[in-house]
DNA sequence: CTAGGGTTAG
């Protein structure tokens, strides 16, 4: 049927019929019901439903009557009155079926469709036809029934049905959205006949499953077609140059774009931001985002998320302010982006104003949202906090249970991660590749060598992950932390596995811990041959040499460093009092408060010294007398924000600070011994993890 | 009278 385009496009235009006049002929009642159903117009659509009964008087509607009728209320998303008016009907055929089925579809109960499809099943006397396999393949991609979808494939085998072109893309779609590569290549190559859509179908299915390869092939099978890209083969191509970080392919498809003098629409116009975002040109991504006509939320929160990506944070967080001046509201994913760069930044205050105003907007309970918020607190300090989050959501996904497990583990609150990994298995989560690295971390804080091997050598292959050069580096870890250094030594020279300086490193500070001078030495020289300008191989090579006053060899590490111009990055750590960053810098005497803040540690280190604390002098790579290293000592960054922390804010209240080296051992033993008589919780992030100081003991167990 | 695909987070 034709539909006038005066009707479609101006569906008030449908309020100047006057009930007399549609009553006057039931044939053009039923073309303005699918007029009032496309143009989701519930109020007309209603009118007519009563006309139509007046025009019946009182006889029942017809099966065409009624199937327009269902077909009106599931397009209003109405569903339970289209069920109704279907569970009445005397006799039905399958446009009934087909309409009620595509509702449930469409409004996100597909389970529901399939279920009704198997009712109709035992109607013999109706034979499901194309667009039936149409709405129920549909179904089966929606919840991933690639058994269901299988038998459905059969069936329009033998019955010729495949031959639809509707039918064998909405198999194409089941096939690769439910990673059936194999089930997905046999379609496309043996059903004759595919559109742009086929194509489009198939790599945002095996896009969305991680087969970007397999994706790759098909596109170039595409482009051997001469199918003519639309807006949405240009939005899945960019995603797939997004996933795979090809800039030379992406900066091709933004070209033809241009050529082609495509307009950008949002979909267009965020795909390109992304790709350009992933591939890790922000400038060029915000050279689209600021050419664009009209930016709405999904704009912007792409922009964001660019930034956010290339660890730019504190712009992505200015956008925010920019996009509410802007007159935009932002949504659930926005939410998520802001949470996850106050995350990058352990900008905790900030992480909680976002909260709360997530809180306020109702976005509270989406799953992005909750698994941010616990990203965000655990990297900021309060995993307490975390935790509370984590317990309220009525949704967990892996990342969910991901976050919880490492922001644990990070805590070095090894007993909790497993805790709540054992939770996750047994409610029928399903951990993957990062969730390991979490686990066997934790099994790594708590000295557990028997259960990290179990879970690396049986449970990941239960749950066909392989290890990779992560898993097997928290093994060297975990050996190394209880004290087993030969046998880590021998797994890391026996295992292939391309070991990288992060792994070696871990063996070297067990070999620090553990003062195994002779291993340490030659671990020392292998990360040097690939990285000869790992600052932390040399500080910790020297405070080794130190240790084992070896004063010629801490002489030689320093005469090294000069000569290959290595300098150390210097100390910085800062803290957030109030609405201000206070930021410091060892050895640095800049800060407004500087005298204050330096009689305050000469304060604190005298109340320690009787606890026994002696300074560690001997770390002092300074060419300097011993007082002179004292004093040094004194002025190390994170003291400094610890003594400012405490002076600014109300007894009993935490203290966080964040450092951007590893702590070193002098302030360790200071700050555990601060927080004794302080009586105050401190929380320090360094470059690797949190330190938790409470009462005298520190949650690393002073294995760092 | 009934059936088709896309954007932003981790």
């Amino acid at each position: 049927m034709t539909v006038p385009t005066l009707l479609t496009k101006n569906p008030s235009f449908l309020f100047s019929f006057k009930p007399n006049e549609i009553s006057a002929s039931l044939e053009k009642t039923i073309k303005l019901l699918k007029i009032s159903a496309d143009t989701r117009n519930l109020r007309f659509g209603k009118t007519l439903h009563s006309q139509l009964i007046i025009a019946n008087q009182s006889n029942e509607l017809n099966v065409i009557q009624t199937n327009c009728l269902i077909n009106l209320y599931v397009k209003c998303g109405e569903i339970s009155v289209a069920r109704k008016l279907f569970d009445q009907m005397p006799e039905r055929n399958v446009v009934s079926w087909n309409a009620l089925m595509a509702g449930y579809l469409h409004s996100g109960l597909a389970s529901e469709a399939l279920k009704l499809f198997k009712t109709m099943n035992r109607w013999e006397s109706l034979r499901p036809n194309e667009y039936i396999f149409a709405t129920v393949l549909a179904s089966c991609s929606d919840i991933r029934a690639l058994e269901e979808g299988k038998q459905c494939h059969g069936y329009v085998l033998k019955s010729g049905l495949v031959f639809h072109l509707y039918v064998k893309n909405a198999l194409l779609d089941m096939y690769s959205r439910c990673s059936d590569v194999e089930g997905a290549m046999s379609v496309l190559k043996t059903v004759p006949g595919s559109d742009i859509l086929s194509y489009n179908s198939i790599i945002s299915g095996f896009l969305e499953n991680g087969y970007l390869n397999e994706g790759l092939e098909v596109l170039r099978k595409m482009v051997d077609g001469f199918f003519v890209w639309d807006n949405f083969t240009h939005v899945t191509m960019l995603g797939l140059c997004a996933s795979l970080k090809d800039l030379k392919l992406g900066l091709q498809i933004h070209n033809q774009i241009l050529r082609r003098e495509i307009e950008f629409d949002v979909f267009l116009g965020s795909a390109i931001i992304d790709m350009y975002g992933k591939c890790g040109k922000i400038l060029n991504a915000k050279n689209v985002f600021y050419g664009l006509q009209e930016r709405n939320v999904v704009l912007w929160t792409a922009i964001m998320v660019a930034y956010a990506h290339n660890r730019y944070f504190e712009e992505a967080l200015n956008h925010f302010l920019e996009m509410e001046l802007a007159g935009i509201l932002p949504n659930e994913y926005t939410f998520a982006v802001m949470l996850n760069s106050c995350a990058g930044l352990s900008a905790l205050r900030h992480g909680g104003l976002f909260h709360s105003r997530a809180e306020k907007s109702g976005f509270k309970d989406h799953l992005n949202v909750g698994n941010a918020l616990i990203n965000m607190y655990s990297k900021s300090g309060s995993i307490e906090d975390a935790r509370r989050v984590f317990s309220d959501m009525i949704h967990r996904d892996t990342i969910t249970w991901n976050s919880m497990i490492s922001g644990y583990s990070h805590h070095g609150l090894g007993r909790e991660a497993l805790l709540v990994f054992h939770q996750m298995l047994a409610s029928f989560g399903v951990p993957n590749y990062i969730t390991f690295v979490g686990v066997l971390s934790a099994c790594g804080h708590l000295g557990l060598v028997d259960e990290g091997f179990y879970y690396l050598n049986h449970l990941m292959e239960n749950f066909g992950i392989k290890p990779g050069v992560e898993h097997y580096t928290c093994i060297v870890g975990l050996l190394g932390r209880a004290g087993l250094l030969t046998e880590a030594e021998n797994l890391m020279k026996s295992n292939p596995i391309k070991w990288d300086v992060v792994a070696w490193r871990t063996l070297l500070s067990a070999c620090h811990v553990h003062r195994n001078f002779g291993l340490g030495k030659k671990v020392a020289d292998v990360i040097l041959e690939l990285d000869p300008n790992d600052v932390a191989t040399y500080i910790l090579l020297s405070n080794m040499y130190a240790k084992a006053k070896r004063w010629d060899g801490v002489v030689n590490i320093r005469k090294l460093m000069r000569g290959r111009e290595i300098k150390k990055e210097p100390g910085v750590s800062w803290i957030q009092v109030k609405n201000n960053i206070h930021v410091f810098v060892s050895e640095d005497k800049k800060h407004l408060e500087s005298q204050k803040i330096h009689e305050k540690v000469s304060e604190l280190l005298s109340q320690i010294k009787m606890l026994g604390y002696v300074p560690d002098i001997a770390s002092v790579l300074h060419d300097v007398g011993d007082e002179q290293k004292e004093e040094y000592l004194s002025y190390h960054s994170e003291k400094l924000a610890v003594a400012f922390g405490l002076m600014n804010t109300p007894s009993g209240a935490p203290i966080h600070v964040i450092k951007n080296l590893r702590m070193c051992d002098d302030c360790h033993t200071a700050v555990k011994l601060i927080s004794k008589v302080t009586k105050r919780k401190i929380i320090v992030r360094d470059a690797n993890r949190f330190h938790c100081f409470e009462s005298g003991t520190c949650s690393c167990g002073d294995y760092w």
